[in-house]
DNA sequence: AAAAAAAGTGAACATTTGTTCAAAAAACAC
DNA sequence: GTGTTTTTTGAACAAATGTTCACTTTTTTT
């Protein structure tokens, strides 16, 4: 979750943390210091206080030493940091209530990284998206919606079919752009009533 | 589970669990005499000497403030669902001994997904590998190792700097293919000392 | 009941910890 | 480039925190 942090901001909560997980008690001041190879605890207080003014630290009243603790790492440590999100093998005419017979499996995955919005995982299949570097295999984190913008890659029904195209409105049509040289782009009517955006694709997980 | 506790010592040790559970940090001793209705720190003092001699409260050396956890507490291990991943803003000489300083956050995976070794993200920077659909600003999933074969992706160190590679032994020298079609590749003859693999990419996470 | 261990008090003290300040260097935006 | 924000330093200071001591009270054990 990025919230327009410094890289040194992101490097000193990532020093919290891990002395946090460490030690099972927040560092002081001066322990960041050392920690990050810096030599005065002054550096840390103030990016301590421009942590606090973004939000994502907090800490006890008045000048309590180690009150420190991270805003989204409350109790249950991995607790709220991972959320399960299904794998889904085919894209069917029901969605977006998700049929549990179509699942596939379960990955947990970050909540920092994917969001908090409805999602699903889904295995990519064929090339037509290799332009815009999305192989045959990955696992796309697709969350629903249907509010799109032009250049969003989109899974989207036709036909009883799911596609992973990229979304282009036009006057009055929508143009459904395949990211492969070799393919044709789709165009649909604005009024098509077999046509349905299921969702945007958000992330990519690939293994080799 | 009762180790001959007195009340008393039961008391603060549940008086230090709660103040942890609902702040996020260990209670000092006067704010634990407070809790307890107890008018000085002193006692506490003398309470928590007696609870680490029976080996259920741990402290930092010397007198640090704050530095207490409950012996069985620990809360971190995730429940082997899922790992923390440590994300590496650079890569630099000294690995794997990864050092705190380039550390740039982390992400909980998937164990399933991630596999059990010993692994990194990095951060891609450049297109140097836009040709294995590999873009700028990916994150790779690194296992840190020696051995690869040929074709895999590769870390390697070349003059104190990193990059990521296609790699291929071949007679008396390793050939490190970048898979863009306007570069270069770079061949190293076998027994150059400023080379070194740092380890082989085994997945990818892009955000959009 | 007597003895021993544990708990509690208040005050002084030593150390750690957070805070402020002025100044400079580095990174960043325009 | 210029100007702005961020980062860094060193020193001094104020506040919080842990420690010790002598002594009293309570609880537990014998």
């Amino acid at each position: 979750m990025d919230k327009n942090l410094t890289f040194k901001q992101r490097q000193v909560l990532e020093a919290i943390r891990r002395f946090q997980q460490e030690n099972g008690y927040p560092p002081t001041m001066r322990e960041l210091a050392e920690l990050l190879g810096m030599a005065s605890a002054a550096g840390v207080h103030k990016i301590l206080l421009m942590l606090q003014e973004k939000g994502v630290l907090r800490r006890g009243e008045g000048g309590k030493s180690r009150s420190y603790h991270i805003v989204g790492d409350e109790a249950g440590e991995s607790g709220g940091r991972t959320r399960a999100c299904p794998i889904i093998g085919k894209v069917v005419a029901g969605m977006p209530e998700l049929a549990v017979e179509e699942r596939e499996g379960e990955l947990y995955l970050d909540s920092d990284w994917v969001g908090q919005e409805d999602i699903f995982l889904l295995r990519v299949r064929g090339h037509s998206m290799i332009d815009a570097d999305i192989r045959d295999g990955d696992l796309l984190v697709v969350q629903l919606t249907q509010s799109c913008r032009n250049g969003d890659i989109i899974i989207a029904m036709l036909d009883e079919e799911a596609t992973v195209k990229r979304f282009y409105k036009e006057k009055d049509r929508v143009r459904l752009q395949p990211e492969n040289q070799s393919m044709q782009p789709i165009y649909i009517p604005i009024d098509d009533p077999t046509f349905r955006i299921i969702g945007k694709v958000k992330g990519l997980l690939r293994r080799y």
